[in-house]
DNA sequence: CGTCATTTTGAGGTATTTCAACGAAGGTGG
DNA sequence: CCACCTTCGTTGAAATACCTCAAAATGACG
């Protein structure tokens, strides 16, 4: 993370602005790319952003103004429960979307967690350009629908009962998430252990207790607070898929 | 439910055929109706099924090829997982959209709780009317994200600890779900106590036990298996929203 | 190199899960 | 219309796993 970022802004620029996945069955894989045209159409309404780690984006029921989308790091999105508890949503990383509002106010608090890069779409010219496009606007239908799958995922994995087992599925969904690292051993935890925690529906000393279980079972080697190493990708998956 | 069905049929053509919310922020409250010419371009490509209880209507990962719109009577969408456990999804009702897929295959068994009636819609000619139809398409982006929120307050509740909470809070979730009885202090639930139970990530006994509180703080009165009776809203509210 | 936040480790408390058995409800056939 | 049967729901008691509180240790940062 501390290494250098290259020349940051023109790979953030040629890599796809939304990824999505299909909506709906054998839509072509690569409809799920935007054309270069529709990229443009939507650079041409987006503001891009620079912002520091621990920066909140917007609060929890305030006006919703804008539809955001990752360029590059990862942001998380949260709400915080009258009983003082936490409870992340999601987390975002390069290509995905948030700021989805109800009755046009925020459902989630969202709050940067590495140095990030945004683009940030304001509602009213998004909806004017979707309702002209239909096209783009059915990509942007696929990579809701891939949101929507993905929160079904969560709610799977909270409602195990043991934190091992939460803690390894949380950690595969991080490895296909982030489609760099698909094929390597390596996975990167740029969130806290609390964010983690606060994800998983655990107690941060739950949370740490699993990670030391899974060491302990040679499943997993953590090196540092931010680098997870598969060990046996094997009983690894087994432990996630014993849900 | 027992009460006289009306003129059943006509209600439900005329009923809106897709309920949505608005997807980002101001949309007109009107904008989540379909106009007459959308309701009609829609039924023209979709098969109305009337179906019994318990009918399992495709499968967990068999090949998708059509999505579904509840007319009238509930639906549950679920997932079996390996360790034996059952991990209902959502339950659907009027106006709700179903079906929806992963690389060509369904993610979750849908199957009819009660008696039902669907509108089936093959995917290849949805896509293609959605496709040339913005605004129509627009709405069901809308009806994809209340599904998403839905996704994500459930997750919410399912990681709650306190099985009484849990369930308060799916008490409430129903009941403004079922649009009909708002103003009414009685909830009615088709679905049966171990469909609740896996919903809420609970064991059946769980729920039990968790009615059986409810009823001794006088908070619900369950008369029937199907029909709850709310006796104290405001503590009944305090409970659910104590996360 | 010192300070502060984050994470780890330990011990006891509490809620749900499991296992087992009973009771109630609904549907079928005689 | 009743008896039977199967499914569903309720209740009890012990076991498990996480939560909470407390304190030490590690790591990040200026």
């Amino acid at each position: 993370m501390a290494k250098r970022r290259a020349p940051a802004s023109s790979s953030g620029e040629t890599a796809p602005l939304i990824r999505a996945i299909p909506f709906l069955g054998s839509t072509p894989a690569d409809a799920s790319r935007l054309t270069d045209r529709q990229r443009q159409d939507v650079l041409a309404i987006a503001t891009r952003l620079r912002l520091p780690p621990r920066l909140t984006l917007y609060h929890e029921a305030a006006p919703a103004s804008s539809l955001f989308v990752v360029g590059e790091g990862a942001v998380k999105a949260f709400r915080d429960l009258p009983s003082g508890k936490r409870r992340v949503a999601s987390f975002l990383f390069r290509g995905d979307v948030f700021g989805l509002a109800e009755n046009g106010r925020y459902l989630n608090t969202a709050q940067t967690i590495t140095h990030v890069s945004l683009y940030r779409l304001p509602i009213d010219k998004l909806t004017h350009l979707l309702k002209h496009d239909a096209e783009l606007q059915f990509k942007v239908l696929c990579k809701v629908t891939h949101e929507l799958r993905q929160a079904q995922r969560r709610a799977i994995v909270v409602s195990r009962r043991d934190a091992a087992g939460r803690l390894a599925m949380f950690l595969l969904m991080i490895k296909t998430h982030l489609i760099d690292d698909i094929h390597s051993d390596t996975i990167s935890l740029p969130m806290s252990r609390s964010d983690i925690a606060d994800y998983l529906a655990l107690s941060l000393e739950a949370v740490s207790r699993a990670t030391a279980e899974l060491e302990r079972r040679k499943l997993v080697k953590f090196e540092g607070r931010h680098l997870a190493r598969v060990l046996d990708a094997k009983r690894l998956g087994a432990l996630a898929a014993a849900v």
